[in-house]
DNA sequence: GTCTATATCGCGATAGAC
DNA sequence: GTCTATCGCGATATAGAC
């Protein structure tokens, strides 16, 4: 299993310091320190690494993108959300980077990512609609909650994409940008 | 130029259909009905048609996305540019699809596109400023501007990318709801 | 301007020894 | 589980005839 997860690694620093294309398998296994052959050894092709990638990122999500269970949620508790989460997306940059078209050349990475998208979106709207139940925000018209979720699902996975391309810095000040942005969305909803 | 032109319309339905790197020089030339000789006479290679391909969608934009030169404009123009603006992306669906790779790997298409959205972002700001000396928008912390050119910017480069991505169509309809979250998020500035 | 033919290169993938 | 060796393939790119 050793092996296995160096694999993983060395592929993650690869992509997203050069990106899926330019990097092959021959390269992941020379930076690894093994041979080509044993990199097919653990992994049928560069597909099943991008998709073991993607499935790490998906269990990090699920572990570490939690609400308090035990009361009603805050906006500082969302802020640390959106914190920890554009953390999370950092690790993984070249993901979000190519997104569509990771999805577009793998229809099993895709459906993938429809499910935990899924669970994501409607939690969210599950979420605001507590939220409302509580009176903790006046958000009650559906259309208007789709914008919302929408628009926050849209800073969540193109932020660090949109300051990589505009040729901004990816650290921990242009995060703090999109955090900012986030809460700028959210906070009237808050209006408690 | 006739073939030239060619080569470049073919390119871009086999771009936007299937991505670019599932596409080659040989399947754009097989296409187009050329040799891959003939293609090469045009051409140095893929990257210098993407280029040119990008090249096209600037100048569409250059021309197209224009507000009424001799009055100030109203929110209903905004929005038709907003409408034009997406019609224009849709056409060149793969570019953005692709965007932070395609930047990533060819430097020379980075710095066109840099220099393209200098003059977009900057001239949007300029945008709210003459707004807000005339009385037509209240936005005047620069903070907040550029909080809002975020916003707006994310919603025009990913809006399309996001719908493909959540499997839902490239169409109409979900055209129109990118329109609608980018005239929710700009009308509250235009309250007269 | 366009074609055919071809050289070169490197990636993906497998077989078989250890 | 790991290596070495190698094959087949297809993509890029060029040369030279027409």
């Amino acid at each position: 299993m050793k092996t296995k997860e160096h694999i993983l690694s060395t592929a993650l620093g690869l992509f997203n310091q050069k990106g899926t294309n330019a990097v092959t398998t021959n390269h992941i296994a020379e930076a690894a320190g093994i041979s080509p052959g044993n990199l097919y050894y653990h992994f049928r092709n560069k597909d099943e690494i991008i998709r073991a990638l993607y499935a790490q990122l998906s269990a990090r999500n699920d572990v570490e993108l939690q609400l308090p269970p035990n009361r009603l949620a805050t906006i500082d508790d969302v802020q640390a959300l959106v914190r920890t989460n554009f953390t999370i997306l950092r690790d993984y940059a070249f993901i979000y980077r190519e997104f569509a078209a990771l999805m577009q050349a793998d229809p099993e990475l895709h459906k993938a990512y429809l499910t935990a998208r899924a669970r994501g979106y409607f939690g969210f709207r599950a979420l605001i609609a507590v939220l409302a139940q509580a009176g903790i925000t006046n958000l009650s018209d559906p259309a208007a909650v789709t914008r919302l979720a929408d628009i926050c699902w849209l800073i969540t996975e193109f932020w660090l994409s949109s300051l990589e391309i505009s040729g901004q810095p990816v650290d921990d000040a242009g995060l703090e940008r999109g955090i900012d942005l986030m809460m700028h969305v959210l906070r009237p909803y808050f209006a408690v």
